[in-house]
DNA sequence: CGATCCCTGTGACAAACTCACAGACGTGAT
DNA sequence: ATCACGTCTGTGAGTTTGTCACAGGGATCG
């Protein structure tokens, strides 16, 4: 379970602030459950605090206005969800919505509390802005990712990165096809085609990569 | 002229700080000049400063190892270069540049200034995450727009918000198609189909706008 | 057992990207 | 003026990706 001593052992990146700062931390951090599927922040409801991911994921996506979707991002746990602090400040209309993968364990930071550890802490300001670079240079690669690299590198790349070190995917080709921003139909091809060289197998809602170093070899090719 | 006394009246969002933190800022900022073409930072040279742009424009972009190139924004006079602030901190390989447009009038706020400006001021601090904000939701505009939108409409409203007032325009088709992140050949295609239509008269390096009323219509379809 | 819903496969066509190359336009040198 | 050269523009042909339409295959539930 989830306690107010040890949550920040999650987060490295607060391991040296002092005492006072710490004070402010563990009175203003409230902790939360999400089951998977909450929607955390979207074009509804937007963010009124910095979340800190103590366990499971959280997905970041954009929605078209024809119905497309694209996945710009996940946070994982040690991780903070920091864009949409700024995207609250000054708040667009944003279009990005966050979504619970799995059920979640956070810390929620309010925004005042927030702007006080800014002020008091060096180290704050370093894990805030450490974690802005880490997004936006995220966001920098899935622009370029879009915009210049060939479909079956990127599909075998998301396949790699999704599945970690297991060796079987449960997720349907839609859901694939909004991780890269794609049509279904796209997808589908690439997974058949590469379903004929033998490099995966293919079954309803299940995908069983029995290759990956045909599969790292494509991600991988310049 | 630019002097230490006035720059700060560009930066309406600097205007309610105190006597003391605006004395931290006048004694940091170091005012520099820039011809146009200037890197202001890149691969090579990571920038060490806080950038405010007094006058003129950078812009960055994004370079892809085959070669293309596209570009993600523009900070313009009265904006500040807050990006490049985080993709410091964690200096990951950061393959973005900035380029001066124009000719630039700029003012340096060195790291430690800011880390100390951030640390005394909310003004300061509220000036620092718009300008995030307004950055990031730039960035999810240019994902959606190169996943989900049509290029004859991306290339309408590109001409439209390049032109500006004017009607006039002094780019090749290559640096057109590089604001896009395409292929030089589908934007020549798309502005002969303008102008087969009479949207636009085309000659060596510069495109005339004669009827605004078409492109921005077909810039605000669906 | 059907009815229904979602998931997958595929053909046909449109849009966008790539490659190759030709011709037009400037600029500067002779 | 003329020529050479580099850059910019236009275009055809072929590939890849996106769109549309639709058929069939599990899964689930009454």
């Amino acid at each position: 379970m989830l306690t107010e001593t040890h949550w920040r052992s999650n987060f490295p990146g607060l391991g040296g602030i002092s005492e006072e700062v710490s004070k402010v931390l563990d009175n203003s951090a409230k902790p939360v459950s999400l089951a998977a599927g909450t929607v955390v922040f979207g074009p509804g409801s937007p963010a009124q605090n910095l979340l800190l991911l103590v366990s499971g994921a959280v997905r970041v996506q954009q929605l078209s206005e024809a119905g497309r979707e694209i996945v710009l991002y996940r946070v994982h746990a040690g991780e903070s969800c920091v864009l949409t602090t700024a995207c609250l400040l000054a708040f667009e209309n944003y279009s990005a919505e966050g979504v619970a993968e799995t059920d979640v364990e956070a810390i929620l930071i309010p925004r005042d509390a927030f702007d006080t550890l800014i002020s008091l802490s060096k180290e704050f300001r370093a894990f805030v802005f450490e974690a802005y670079s880490k997004r936006i240079t995220d966001l920098f690669l899935v622009i370029e990712e879009i915009a210049f690299k060939r479909m079956a590198i990127r599909v075998a790349q998301k396949l790699l990165e999704l599945v970690d070190q297991g060796r079987t995917l449960h997720l349907t080709h839609q859901q694939l096809a909004i991780e890269l921003g794609t049509a279904r139909e796209v997808v589908s091809r690439q997974l058949k085609e590469f379903e004929r060289r033998g490099w995966l197998r293919l079954s309803r809602g299940t995908i069983d990569l029995c290759d990956r170093a045909q599969l790292t070899r494509l991600a991988e090719a310049p």
